[in-house]
DNA sequence: TTAAAATCTACAAAAACGATAGGATAAACT
DNA sequence: AGTTTATCCTATCGTTTTTGTAGATTTTAA
């Protein structure tokens, strides 16, 4: 299941995207636009600017915007920051692979298999993907 | 992330598929081949009976089987039963649809647009997966 | 009748999720 | 300078989901 915490941080991004202006935007504005909860969005929409996905400016006037074009922002790299590993198991993960303890052997391992199928199938998704792409 | 139990699940079935026999399988013996806590494995192997998966037998001697063939047995089925809707949001769900409560419009969200495509990727992994893929 | 196995119900610890509270900081405007 | 406006930051909190555990019950074979 997809956290809200993606989704809403998806639909700020999009926000954004849509807007043509430069200008700095109120979270309270993205916030109400959205139906989100403004706190919430406010933790989201920071580690969005932490991740260089957006910029900030404090202050009257201040807000969010996008840092770079909607067409640069690759689906893979907001998921994998919003919603983390793309793989639904660390073993067939690109970024963050770890070994499962209880597998003995990758190679046989029926779920790794399958998942790698997935997985493969996500990143191809992801990857012809970009913010422009969800807004037109 | 894959839950334990859909992992857990998919690894038993895989264990019976392996075994040639039609006899019962101990729950002990399959927790000890595949590293599982037995008392949680059993709650797996009960819904996968529940489901029309698996067949059991009391008593001595008794266990769990295989009711299908592994060719039968497609991986969409296993899927919505151990890790529920393969959807990441209710609104893209073939078999779990529901509407969001805060999405004015499905035909004009970023995130219906792109979950739509990840949905379709799993399902065409799912749908071209039987048990017998996986051992092989 | 005894032992072995699944079945069932209930509960519980831990982690993740979805926020909320309240102040700190910075910028703009008066 | 001071006030307002907005982001920034840390901590906390309630709920749900996950991941089991405990223990009694039922069924079957020998």
């Amino acid at each position: 299941m997809l956290s809200k915490k993606t989704k809403y941080g998806l639909k700020a991004l999009t926000y954004l995207a849509s807007i043509d202006t430069k200008e700095p935007v109120q979270i309270s504005e993205i916030a109400k636009h959205e139906n989100i909860s403004q706190k919430f969005l406010e933790s989201i929409l920071l580690t969005l600017r932490r991740n260089g996905f957006l910029g900030s400016k404090k202050g009257k006037g201040g807000g969010y915007y996008l840092i770079k074009k909607p067409e640069e922002i690759q689906m893979t790299a907001v998921m994998r920051v919003l919603e983390g590993p793309i793989a639904m198991v660390p073993c067939v993960s690109l970024n963050f692979y770890e070994k499962c303890d209880d597998c003995p052997d990758e190679n046989t391992c029926a779920v790794n298999r399958l998942m790698l199928q997935v997985r493969d199938g996500a990143l191809k998704v992801y990857r012809n993907n970009t913010l422009a792409d969800l807004i037109s």
